[in-house]
RNA sequence: GGGCGGUUAGCUCAGCGGUAGAGCGUCUCGUUUACACCGAGAGGGCCGGCGGUUCGAAUCCGUCACCGCCCACCA
């Protein structure tokens, strides 16, 4: 054990460089963490877990602002809960991302004039998995340069054995619960990829059209017409009836007859449909069941049918309408329609409104702006198409996540956002699972040669289940679709774990703690975790969902590529220290506000990282060394209690923020403490008092306190200076205990003593800037009417207040006020500032007016209040009491003024 | 159409029933041996408008205006 606080480590010959240099310590302490397993979670612990689920990144994808937010908040959360001791387990990991990553890999085939279809699946398969294992890491190396403290070993993907084993188990158990089924109806089909995609994934835009308003004749009735509007003159191939509204009397009469489709021929009914809007367009709507979806409602309503017009890839196909083409005249032509077969839908709009231009039959065309779906991937407008796919009966599993966060068993914050969830669960579609792509989970059905289901988790399996209903072995193909990605993520809170395999983690880290997300996932991702979560683990998966808000330019814009408003996190850290930018991000972000973030900012805040450099170095440079013996209970020092009081203040602060998840308050307590308090103040009056060990061991305390509380903000310059200066082992600081307030002796006294103090201080510094004091003049100052206490006190703190206030010397004033003095009222007792060589009477004058005036309407305002009976008679005892104060403390100040005024006459 | 959020100092935001705050920017001053990525001081606000509740409203309620999202609507 040392005699003394100094440790000799390795590190003891070299200073602190003159400036904190990022960009070489961060890289070394990262790295020194993950050897030294630092990030480990401890299954075998007796340790509270702590769990946070990384939102995994797309494998595609590289680090964003959008992802620099979350996983800063994450790693905030994790760092701080591990310091309290807690077993704490970020789980790391990447999604496959279906659609995503197979468009990079066909876009890079492409490249080369490799067309996937070419390839065959397996092939093309095989290739992506070539392009995860080198070029799926990039997210990974860079949530290391953000200092993520993800325990790395543990590392899963969405398609990884294990977890494509979870994925089988849950479809078989669904499947075989009813859960999941198959259906004919419409979808939302992307033609650029081919592929369904489900609600959440389509976009709408708001676009530039035309609404073509087209005559149908009505059959056997010569002359006779009824108008319908649309937007997509090219469905009307698909027609099967024209709607309108029971009740309207315009069209009343017509309901029951028959119009004849143009260009077609066909011979549709008019129906009487609520549908039916009569303010909306002419009041007759075509009913296009196969390619709308109110129209596929109608469709049913009426039994009409339903037949496909355009194909996958969104061009005309004729074929279910081949037997319906009739020559009328003047009307219909089927050679005409038979030149669309084949035509892109875009094409077949241009021929179709030419065709009916020229038969007369368009009676007007009207611009006119509407949203129209686009798939969010493929960018190009969704088709409804009728096809068979795989749907979750998400109702049934919906209504337990509704009631688990009814019943407060996982918690959003902000609170609001449980609102969205509520509204989109109540209200929950069936959701449609497959998808036409080869990159992902193959769905775990086969079929036999008569087209039977035969769904299993292996295909031995489904082979034997095969056997046992044809009685030999059959020829079985498996399902060519595979699972929307999001059905895997939902099961990352349990898959990653372990399950089915009960392992010991699955039951330790198993419900998570908080998960860390954007509100633009709640119901892709938190909503389906909820459901599949409670479905197959019996508890919700995680406590809390901590919502942030989206990370926007310094004006507040989106950031999008085609803005160019786009900030790279990586060059932020490369210029600035992940440090700056972790630590701007906490103080940005606020509850339920999305966070305006540009490098001025980071910028800035990189300043403060600067300052806590500097501080150190302060403390090195003057023998400031931790000392493992020093008892901050035994403080004897007003200074020493004033500071270790201040400390247990900022704590306090700091952790009720982070337990309120209010980063932005953690961020400021700790921010303010260390500038303001810390070095603005505290080591100001250390200075003199260097000398004495309890003053040395006090600043070496509160700095550890410092590196504690900053830590899971700014892990990396906390770590170096915790290193440094022998706090701890190296590497240490990341699993230092988390500080907790200590009992200060006489914490209320010492509080008191620097208040007075810095109020001196204060007041004698904006007088003399006022005053137009040469900052170099050392003045005099006398106290009037102070008790021998005070003027005690402020001749203990001589040595501070001479350099801070520029003060030469301290004295009670006897006698008279020497002539042009400036004055100051503080507290009972009046600072007087003997200027005559400097003063200007009469703004001394102005200035004291100004004062005694502020004072005056502060005790007018007072007064009034405490006039009105009803305020005193209503209010609470301490608010009044409280009132009546500050009206006794602002006429004294009043008196002080004005006795001041009189003296300078 | 339904819902949610926002409107407070030049900018970005905190405060959400009892004395209007912070950071940045602005202005003035300062090379005092940790730090000029610094220090000191100053200026700057009918807390979006109008009603209401209350002894008391930036804060609660109603209403309007504007901004931004989400859901529904694709005639």
């Amino acid at each position: 054990m040392a005699s003394c606080g100094i440790r000799v480590g390795p590190q003891e010959s070299e200073m602190l460089d003159k400036t904190y240099n990022p960009s070489e310590i961060e890289p070394r302490l990262y790295e020194g963490w993950e050897r030294a397993g630092a990030f480990a979670a401890d299954p075998g612990s007796n340790a509270r877990p702590f769990t946070i689920m990384i939102p995994p990144p797309n494998v595609t994808g590289s680090l964003h602002m959008g992802h620099a937010l979350t996983f800063t908040v994450q790693d905030t959360l994790i760092r701080w809960r591990r310091m309290q001791g807690r077993d704490a387990l970020w789980q790391p990991g990447s999604d496959h991302a279906g659609i995503a990553t197979q468009m990079v890999v066909e876009r890079l085939l492409a490249e080369q004039g490799v067309d996937r279809r070419d390839l065959g699946r397996a092939k093309f398969v095989e290739r992506v998995w070539q392009w995860k294992d080198e070029s799926g890491g990039t997210i990974t190396r860079q949530l290391r340069r953000l200092g993520a403290s993800l325990d790395w070993p543990r590392e899963r993907f969405t398609m990884d054995e294990g977890l494509s084993a979870a994925v089988r188990r849950v479809f078989v158990t669904l499947y075989r619960q009813g859960l999941i089924y198959r259906d004919k109806r419409l979808v939302n089909w992307d033609p650029k990829l081919q592929t369904a995609i489900s609600d959440l994934e389509v976009e709408n835009l708001e676009v530039k059209g035309s609404l073509w308003h087209i005559r149908y004749p009505i059959a056997g009735a010569p002359g006779r017409s009824i108008t319908v509007a649309t937007t997509r003159p090219e469905t009307m191939l698909g027609d099967t009836a024209v709607a309108v509204h029971p009740e309207d009397a315009r069209y009343r009469d017509l309901i029951g007859r028959q119009v004849v489709l143009p260009l077609v021929g066909r011979l549709l009914p008019i129906v009487g449909d609520e549908y039916s809007d009569p303010e909306k367009g002419t009041g007759a709507v075509k009913i296009t069941p196969a390619h709308d979806f109110n129209d596929f409602e109608v469709g049913r309503r009426h039994a009409l049918p339903m037949p496909s017009i355009l194909d996958r890839q969104a061009r005309v196909t004729l074929a279910e309408i081949a037997d319906s083409l009739a020559p009328v005249e003047g009307v219909a032509d089927p050679d005409f329609v038979r030149s669309l077969e084949g035509l892109d839908r875009a094409d077949a709009r241009r021929a179709i409104v030419a065709e009916l231009e020229r038969l007369g039959l368009l009676e007007k065309v009207e611009p006119h702006t509407h949203q129209v779906p686009h798939g969010d991937r493929g960018g190009v407008p969704i088709e409804p198409l009728l096809t068979v796919q795989w749907y979750c009966n998400a109702e049934v599993l919906a209504k337990p996540a509704i009631e688990a966060v009814e019943t407060g068993r996982t918690v959003f914050v902000p609170k609001q956002w449980e609102n969205t969830f509520f509204a989109w669960m109540r209200d929950i579609q069936p959701w449609c699972i497959s998808r036409q792509l080869w990159w992902g989970h193959q769905i775990p059905c086969w079929y036999g040669p008569d087209g039977r289901e035969f769904v299993a988790e292996s295909e031995a399996e489904a082979q034997a289940a095969a056997r046992a209903q044809y009685g030999s072995d059959a020829a079985l193909t498996q399902d060519e679709d595979v699972l929307d990605t999001w059905f895997s993520s939902g099961l990352w809170p349990f898959s990653t774990l372990g399950w089915p395999e009960q392992t010991p983690e699955l039951g330790r880290y198993y419900p998570g703690d908080v998960l860390v997300t954007g509100f633009d996932i709640i119901f892709f991702w938190v909503a389906r975790m909820m459901m599949q979560g409670i479905h197959f683990m019996g508890d919700v998966p995680f406590r809390h969902v901590y919502i942030h808000g989206l990370v926007r330019d310094e004006r507040g814009q989106k950031m999008s590529k085609s803005k160019g408003n786009i900030i790279d996190p990586l060059e932020l850290i490369d210029k600035y220290g992940a440090d700056a930018l972790r630590f701007t991000i906490c103080a940005l972000t606020g509850p339920g506000r999305d966070v305006k973030l540009g490098a001025a900012r980071v910028e800035n805040y990189r300043r403060f990282v600067t300052k806590l450099w500097n501080a150190a170095r302060f403390c090195e440079m003057n023998d400031i060394r931790p000392d493992p013996s020093f008892d901050p209970s035994q403080a004897t020092l007003p200074l020493t209690r004033w500071i270790l009081d201040a400390a247990n203040r900022a704590v306090t602060e700091a952790t009720a923020a982070l337990e309120a998840f209010r980063f932005d308050e953690y961020a400021a307590a700790c921010y303010r403490f260390t500038w303001d308090t810390f070095c603005d103040w505290f080591v100001e009056f250390a200075k003199p008092a260097l000398g004495e060990a309890e003053v040395r061991q006090t600043a070496a305390h509160v700095l550890g306190i410092i590196l504690r509380l900053l830590h899971p903000a700014m892990p990396f310059v906390t770590e170096e200076l915790w290193d440094r200066f022998g706090y701890g082992a190296e590497y240490s600081l990341i699993r230092t205990p988390w500080p907790e307030p200590v009992a200060v002796p006489d914490a209320a006294a010492a509080r008191e003593e620097l208040d007075w103090v810095v109020k001196l201080i204060s007041e004698v510094r904006s007088v003399r800037t006022e005053m137009n004091v040469p900052p170099g003049t050392l003045t005099p100052i006398l106290l009037r009417d102070a008790a021998p206490a005070t003027l005690a006190r402020g001749q203990r703190w001589m040595e501070p207040v001479r350099r801070l206030a520029r003060i030469s010397s301290l004295e009670a004033l006897a006698g008279d006020m020497p002539k042009g003095s400036a004055q100051v009222v503080l507290d009972e007792a009046t600072v007087v500032l003997p200027l005559a060589e400097v003063i200007d009477l009469a703004s001394e004058r102005v200035r004291l007016t100004r004062e005694r005036d502020k004072a005056a309407g502060e005790a007018r305002k007072i007064a009034q209040k405490l006039d009105n009976a009803d305020f005193v008679r209503r209010a609470p005892e301490e608010v009044v009491e409280e009132n009546r104060d500050r009206l006794a403390t602002a006429q004294a100040d009043i008196a002080r003024f004005e006795a001041a005024l009189a003296r300078i006459g």
